[in-house]
DNA sequence: ACCTTTCGCAACCTTTGGTTGCGTATAACT
DNA sequence: AGTTATACGCAACCAAAGGTTGCGAAAGGT
């Protein structure tokens, strides 16, 4: 009943910031904090302190090759995420019916 | 494509102990700022700010009575907040499938 | 060799979730 | 009616998190 959800990857997945390098890390394939900042509101430390959550929590990996760090969007572990969404969605929207179905019910019994 | 969520909403139900209250408020058909705190592990202020949070982006309504307060859930504007999840996640849901069929193409592409 | 780029580290500011403390208003009890 | 108990709001304060600037170091291009 209670929300039973790894509030880690809530939260990871909760900030803006966050949600849009998702969005264009997995627009672009991947990206660097370098190329990643270029195309949002913030400056390249913001963005690698972004990743630095994002990998924590195994929303992403990274791939060191010369002096670039390529981060790449982890399928599974988003996919994850996803489903925990959904499943928040889902029980409330399950408690939105009931709710319903009860008032409805009062005012039956209530309103004849 | 970007994700057109309004953050307020997002960021709103997105803090663990806010889910919680509005989980708790569901189950008790409402509730106030002294009764949530009963049932959660912060002080009886921290829930009175996050009500206030959660009464700005109207998630919540007040009904004052005497000398209580009581925060119900507002149905609709939950429901959109729902809304707002899934769509979230089913974009990214799209983009995952999507990079899912361009790998096996590659693959196909390549591997023969 | 030199300059550029990409990055990491550190200091700092602001917001936010959380706390304690206190005053006030409404309800309840005797 | 007067006192006690309860529910609340306001304010000060603290810690963590998102964000900034400034700097030094490692890798690449000329």
């Amino acid at each position: 009943m209670s929300v039973t959800v790894d509030d880690e990857l809530w939260s990871a997945v909760g900030d803006p910031t966050r949600r849009r390098m998702l969005d264009l890390l997995l627009a672009d394939g991947g990206g660097t904090a370098t190329t990643l900042s270029e195309r949002l509101p913030v400056t390249r430390q913001a963005v690698a302190k972004h990743l630095g959550v994002l990998h924590r929590v195994g929303l992403v990996h990274v791939t060191p090759s010369g002096r670039e760090r390529l981060y790449e969007v982890d399928e599974a572990q988003l996919a994850r995420a996803v489903a925990q969404l959904s499943s928040v969605g889902a029980a409330w929207d399950a408690r939105l019916q009931r709710i319903k179905r009860i008032a409805e019910a009062i005012q039956r019994g209530q309103g004849g």
